[in-house]
DNA sequence: TATTGTTATACTCTATAACTATA
DNA sequence: TATAGTTATAGAGTATAACAATA
């Protein structure tokens, strides 16, 4: 029997849908910060401490030299800075510089906020649900690339 | 008492590392295709059929110079073609070229298939219930904007 | 030799502002 | 006047290839 409220949304275009949307309120809350997306990534993911240019490169799936210029981008507007590695001189850790950990938290809390808001109709079993659902699909995914966001998890 | 299994994933954190990961899948099946991933979100929406600049601009959230740069290069690529509305003749409808509908329908079933293996290890009754859910977080925002993704829905 | 990161180059994506043509 | 779409321009994002410095 087809759900007849349901339009017969397939997990796939749910996943999609889902995926375009957070986009769009991250581009948004972006703008609201005067911050590409991109950089509103990179600052998000900055928030659980320093991270060397190839791990960023694995984080963010970007290129070396994509990412140069992000960051170069980034550290010229005061967001972050380049620190290099005591133990490695090839080597560079990028970091927030104050104003930019400020920019970083307020970002990822008015994403969070307006996640919080698309979601506030869903009844606490199925957000509880919901979590646990899509954590068993990143669960594999993160253990390959240990993607994360947000301060809640340090990076390595 | 907190989940001692799951690492405390938030639904604001889950919803953000699901719309990335998405998002690389989406840009890996595009290059695959030797599509950028905005080609390939444009294509994936033409599945339903011609829709318009204006129609455009309202689902993929772009100003519409923006629009005319992405139509122009695919239609140089041979992918979409504009027609000329026949009611107004300011107005343009964006079509599919025989080659660009081949093309679209190998993304989007790539894209579906990645998302299908990444979800493969969810019991029905979570796949279920992520949909539902999902759904419920789309319904406002799909009312407001009629934003669709391939095949399932057709242009209005 | 391998790894870390940058430079040079070309193209794509995007927005703002000004414009043309039609409604 | 308002709407549909384009053009001009500038900046940001991205990849490939070649490079420098260090391991």
């Amino acid at each position: 029997m087809v759900a007849t409220e349901a339009p017969g949304l397939s997990l796939t275009e749910a996943l999609v849908r889902l995926a375009h949307l957070v986009e769009q309120v991250y581009g948004e809350v972006s703008r609201e910060h005067d911050l590409t997306p991109q950089q509103a990534q990179l600052l998000c993911l900055l928030v659980g401490g320093p991270i060397g240019m190839t791990g960023l490169t694995r984080a963010l799936h970007l290129e070396k030299s994509s990412l140069t210029g992000l960051v170069d981008r980034a550290e010229k507007r005061g967001l972050v800075a380049r620190v290099r590695d005591a133990r490695d001189r090839r080597a560079c850790l990028i970091e927030l510089t104050p104003a930019g950990a400020e920019i970083a938290v307020r970002a990822h809390d008015g994403v969070a906020a307006r996640l919080e808001t698309l979601a506030a109709g869903l009844p606490a079993r199925h957000r509880d649900l919901l979590a646990t659902a899509i954590g068993e699909i990143l669960t594999e995914d993160t253990a390959r690339t240990g993607r994360t966001w947000g301060r809640l998890e340090p990076g390595r």
